[in-house]
DNA sequence: CGTAGTTTTGAGTTTTGTCAATAACCGTGG
DNA sequence: CCACGGTTATTGACAAAACTCAAAACTACG
């Protein structure tokens, strides 16, 4: 909409005014750019938002857009010929979603929750891509924090047990989330409060359990009076650190 | 030994002799080179061979060298502080081994055979990785795959049973052997033999499983007569497409 | 309130892990 | 070439973890 302002008047100084406070603009692949890239990338990409479980690239399908996260959570996720699946990836803002140097992805690419994304068309950035060596670069390392997020997962479902698991998903999205910080006490890193931007059967699937082993944990840990949940999805935790420790033995 | 012979008379049209009948000239990372960039690479880079079980990455240490893995098998493993241990990744020939943009490794990387590399010193490689595009786009295209190998292996661990699993591990390892063949039907893709370049052990803790578990499995794929074991090490497999068969469902 | 969908809990089964014993393999040296 | 000892792999019996199926409880929403 106001994505035209500062077209002609200083094409190569200015940063876009929807870009100054995007989440994308330090962390994310944008930081990357110069002004006038910056520019550039935002005449050609436009904020949109998805509700809740829709299917924004399937697999063996061209994928028709790259994108920034930047709100809410969008699931990589594979299935097997018989039904089972497994999410193999979350991505939380302002990661960056979509593969370079292949037009259809062999994932199914899906929102967790109400997302917002800044999407790209496939063709002018894979332009951008060439021309612009630091983009290049910062995608790379992104994808290497991608592997070693995934191998560290590997680990996960290899060798922990489901208390494990679960522990540790808490703690990941728990550092993930917008803290909403309710209790007084604000510097207290060790307890935090969030909803969880996924089902119990997403969960599941991430985790490599079944749901009712999920739930199962999940009791335990308010038995333990580590969590406290209501209303399925408002999460409390009163002890970070003893998540954590949960999470590694 | 015979690295300097080609120096000072064309330093920047000859392929370097050793680089000739390389795994790595082609399909490898050095296929993104120009002949004076692969003569440089191959100044500064030196082949060592290595025994089976040696260290030659460990966590948190500051990583020495990058290298193409020329023959055998490079495994990459995560270890939980009670020593539970997982291998996150194999690599063959021509895989490049190492993380860029990184001096320290939070992985093991260890030989689970006899390996021979062609080592590169890590300062000059980050030289040529800033200098070289096509280099580093390479890298990138490398890394991407390897994410893809790592997501595959996920739904795996996350939802395969034990027999899948050990299925799916002799089909990818036996794409990626040196095939013996030894059967008069030379053109037979059925059937192949090899031999394995892991311990129980390592395979155990690739798969997720204990060594009884791969142990017992490899039993039923024998009565089932999709394979034959003999002396540990040697695999003949009779029948590929019923042992793909097997890794999925 | 009532209903549909999700989550939790319970009971019983299956798969995989653990521990222990046996067997096969490899290298060495007689 | 064979015997020996150490290592690695297989097999068996049992235990534990997680799964399946079914029912009850909770939640959201009209």
């Amino acid at each position: 909409m106001t994505d035209s302002e500062n077209d002609s008047i200083q094409p190569s100084a200015e940063i876009p005014e929807l870009c100054q406070e995007c989440t994308a603009r330090h962390r994310g692949i944008c930081g990357a750019l110069r002004p006038d890239e910056l520019t550039h990338l935002n005449k050609i990409s436009k904020q949109k938002t998805f509700a809740e479980g829709l299917t924004l690239m399937a697999d063996q399908q061209e994928a028709p857009f790259f994108a920034n996260v930047l709100e809410g959570v969008v699931k990589l996720s594979k299935t097997l010929p018989d039904g089972r699946q497994q999410i193999v990836g979350l991505q939380f803002a302002p990661d960056f979603v979509g593969r370079p140097f292949q037009s259809e992805s062999h994932l199914f690419v899906e929102t967790a929750s109400k997302v917002k994304l800044c999407t790209i068309p496939r063709k002018g950035f894979e332009q951008m891509l060439g021309d612009i060596p630091s983009l290049q670069e910062r995608l790379f390392q992104q994808t290497l924090v991608e592997l070693d997020e995934s191998r560290q997962w590997l680990v996960a479902l290899g060798r922990k047990t489901a208390s494990e698991r679960v522990a540790g998903f808490l703690h990941m999205i728990a550092l993930h989330m917008p803290n909403n910080k309710e209790s007084p006490s604000q510097g207290d890193k060790n307890t935090t409060s969030f909803d969880l931007p996924l089902t119990r059967s997403d969960m599941a699937d991430f985790m490599g359990l079944t749901i009712e082993t999920v739930s199962r944990q999940l009791s335990k840990l308010k038995k333990r009076n580590i969590v406290s949940i209501s209303h399925n999805r408002r999460i409390v935790i009163h002890d970070m650190e003893l998540l954590e420790k949960t999470s590694r033995e």
